[in-house]
DNA sequence: GTCTATAGGCAGATAGAC
DNA sequence: GTCTATCTGCCTATAGAC
């Protein structure tokens, strides 16, 4: 865990730019479709060096989620010092996912959710909390635009949250294949419309 | 493509066999997460058995698209027969997703839109157009209703139809890997509720 | 149609030199 | 920290016997 640390810190570090490879090939293909010689590969590295950084491909996998999750919560505590509409809350949420898509990329946590049942139960747990964590804070904004009347939906905030990320999650999968960014911004879109008062 | 037809009228023949493993590896774990080995091992065939039926794996892959979009357009038939009223319509069509995740299950093209990047063009096609056809076919359903008033939204019946599909598709994506098909049904219940006038 | 046997390659991982 | 060298195992795929 000091070495998500570090590598936030110091982006030649060889640790960071491991993960940086591995993530994006996570994000492209899936993580039972890339391999360490890919990654090295791309580093000028070789097979040992990167088991020198990360032994086992879970260890890896852990740090990557480690690494975007924490990256990924960080946005979100920019967004509440930006704003605090919570409809633009929300729209710079949805704006965090355009971004990944816009780099030809799946959500890490959502391809990993493709991949569930190949993965190391430290893995798994990881993409529920990544999850969880979008969910919580989702909600806590929902609540907030129903209290001050800016919001409305049906429901429970934490039930409204969940579909809304779902939403988003499945809008990403599908444009990728689809190859255009398009049909993600207009799923978003409506889900934002349907927000409204 | 005989052999899908085959496959259909003779549950016993060996090719159905091999396409029914694979088709649930392929919805549980994903494309490259499975193995021929993996597939004769359950049937009690050997490696080479399967290649005499499937001689590649990508071909293998675009057998399992074209029967699973096969049965898939046929339920929606099924549902044009059974129900007149629309929403009646989009609620079995929820059903149908809703009985994969059942068996713990992705949608199997949905599974693949996550693998898409490994893909062979051909199983990248047929991938394509299965959500095309799912989409057609909503926004068919969509249009009739607002044309007769049981159905109320805003943009288009595709663009609708889309946001629907893709709802769908991350509602399972996650729900499986959080464990609760509760979450899904929540999910399609709110995608349903949208659209009441 | 299914088998045995096998090719040729790539996977994740380790030992030991530098 | 990174290298070379190597292990073991699994992968897709094929040849040829039955």
């Amino acid at each position: 865990m000091d070495r998500v640390k570090q590598a936030q810190e110091d982006s030649t570090d060889t640790a960071t730019q491991i993960l940086d490879v591995a993530e994006r090939l996570v994000q492209v293909r899936g993580f039972n479709a890339f391999s360490y010689a890919d990654v090295a590969g791309e580093l000028g590295l070789t097979n040992a060096a990167l088991h020198y950084h990360f032994p086992s491909k879970p260890e890896l996998g852990e740090a990557l989620i480690a690494r975007y999750a924490i990256r990924f919560m960080g946005a979100l505590a920019e967004i509440d010092e930006s704003f605090s509409d919570p409809l633009q809350k929300i729209d710079a949420y949805t704006g965090l996912y355009a971004g990944v898509l816009r780099s030809q990329r799946m959500c890490l946590c959502g391809m990993l959710a493709a991949d569930y049942e190949t993965l190391s139960t430290g893995m798994r747990g990881a993409v529920v909390d990544f999850f969880e964590g979008n969910e919580r804070w989702l909600a806590e904004v929902l609540k907030q635009g129903r209290d001050d009347g800016t919001l409305d939906f049906p429901g429970s905030p934490l039930e409204e949250a969940r579909s809304i990320v779902s939403g988003l999650e499945g809008a990403m999968l599908i444009a990728r294949s689809m190859g255009e960014i398009k049909r993600f911004k207009s799923a978003a879109t409506h889900l934002m419309t349907a927000l409204r008062p």
